[in-house]
DNA sequence: ACATCCATGTGATCGCTGATTACATATGGG
DNA sequence: CCCATATGTAATCAGCGATCACATGGATGT
C-alpha cells in the first residue's frame, strides 16, 4: 500500500511541470548544486525514480529549469524596455541587475547553461530576443542622434559586458546591493561620456 | 601489507601541497564539480580518508585550491601591468581576459570563491592587491591628464565590470575567443570615448 | 639509547546521491 | 471490452563525503 492520498491519482498528470517547479524552488533556496533529483521527487511526493521517466538525467532536469528561468527572465526584460518611455538603456540595465539580485541562483544557472553547446532551441530563442532588444535600443538611439555612430554590435557587446559584469559583482557581494540604482546610473553616465581626455589613449 | 613503494614513505611529507596540486589538475580538466576528494586521493596515491587529515572537508580543499589559483592569477596581473611601458589599462584588461580564457575553470572557481563570506586572509589580500593595481593605473592616468577627472572609484568599478563581463562572455562561448585582442582594444577605445552624442542622455 | 607521544595514514563503515532494472498500475485507442 | 503503452514504484548498484577505530613511524625528552 502506497501513501498516496485521494487527491493525487496514481498517474500524476503533470509531473514534469511539477518537478520543474520544485526544482526552481530548490534552486532559489540554495543554488544549482541543491537541485537534487531525489529531493525534487520527495517534494513532488513521488518515488525517487519517477523523475527519470520524464528527464533522462539530472542535467536534463536542470536544463528544463534553465529554460523556465530564461523565459521568465526574458519576459521581464521585454516588459522593462517596453515600460520605459525614456532612457530605455538605463531601464534595461536596471532590470537586468535587479533580476540578478532578486534571484542570484537563477542568474548563476543561466550563466552556466545558456551558452552550453547543448543549449536547446528555447534557450537559443530567449537569448536571441534579449540580444535583439538591446540592439534595437542602440540602433533607435543612434537614429535619434543620441548615440555616436559607433558600430552597433560593438556598443551592444560593451553594454552587455558592463551590465553583466556589474550584475555579477553585485551578486558576488563585491558591490553593495543597496547602492545598485545609483551605481548603475553613474556607470551608465560614465559609459556614455567616456573617460578619455581629449588627445589621449587609454 | 600496503602497496606503497620505496619511493614514498608511509608519511608522505608534503601531502597537503600534493593534494592541492592534483586538485588544481582536476579543476583544470573538468571544473570545480570534478574536484572529487576520492579522486584527488587516488591521484596522490593515498587512501580516500587521508585528505581529511589536512582539510576538514571538501570545501576547505577547494578553498585551498582557490588560494593557490588566486596567487597565480594575481602574480600574472602584476607582471602584466609592470611589463606594460604604455597603455597599462589595456595591458591589465588583456591579461585578465587571457587568463580567463586559458583557465576557464579557474576563473569560475575564483568567481565563486573570492567573494564568499568565509574567504581567507590570503584571498582577501590577493583581491586587495588587484584592486589597488587598477586603482593605481587610473589615478596615474588622471594625474598625467589622460583621463577625465571622474571619481576614480567609479571608473575602477566600471572598468572592472567591463573586463569581468567581457571575460565571462568569452569563457561562456558568447564571444569568439580568437577575436579577443581586437575586441578588447575596440571596447576599451569605446569606453574611453563614450557613446553619447553631445547634449543627449542614455 | 630508548620509550613514548602524537601527527599522519589506513580500512571499514554510514547515509546520501544518480542511475538502472524489473515490476505494478491505469488510461486511452482498436 | 481488452490490451498496448505511458507512467509510477521498489529494489538495487556504484560512487561520493564524512567519521571512527586502528596502524605506523618520526620527533622529542631524558
Amino acid at each position: 500500500m502506497t501513501t498516496r492520498t485521494a487527491g493525487r491519482p496514481y498517474h500524476h498528470g503533470s509531473l514534469p511541470e511539477t518537478l520543474v517547479a520544485h526544482a526552481v524552488e530548490l534552486l532559489d533556496e540554495a543554488g544549482p548544486d541543491a537541485v537534487v533529483v531525489r529531493e525534487v521527487a520527495r517534494r513532488a511526493g513521488v518515488s525517487p525514480s519517477a523523475p527519470f521517466r520524464h528527464f533522462p538525467d539530472r542535467a536534463a532536469l536542470l536544463a528544463a529549469v534553465a529554460e523556465a528561468v530564461a523565459v521568465d527572465f526574458g519576459a521581464l526584460q521585454l516588459a522593462a524596455v517596453e515600460a520605459a518611455d525614456a532612457l530605455p538603456f538605463r531601464a534595461l540595465g536596471k532590470a537586468f541587475v535587479h533580476y540578478a539580485l532578486a534571484h542570484p541562483h537563477r542568474f548563476a544557472l543561466l550563466r552556466d547553461t545558456v551558452f552550453t553547446p547543448a543549449r536547446t532551441p528555447a534557450l537559443e530563442e530567449g537569448h536571441r530576443l534579449f540580444t535583439e532588444a538591446i540592439t534595437g535600443v542602440i540602433i533607435a538611439g543612434q537614429q535619434r542622434g543620441e548615440l555616436r555612430g559607433a558600430d552597433p554590435d560593438l556598443v551592444r557587446i560593451a553594454a552587455q559586458a558592463l551590465v553583466y559584469g556589474l550584475s555579477q559583482m553585485f551578486v558576488d557581494g563585491y558591490l553593495d546591493p543597496t547602492r545598485a540604482d545609483t551605481l548603475i546610473n553613474d556607470v551608465i553616465d560614465l559609459f556614455g561620456l567616456g573617460v578619455l581626455a581629449p588627445g589621449s589613449r587609454l
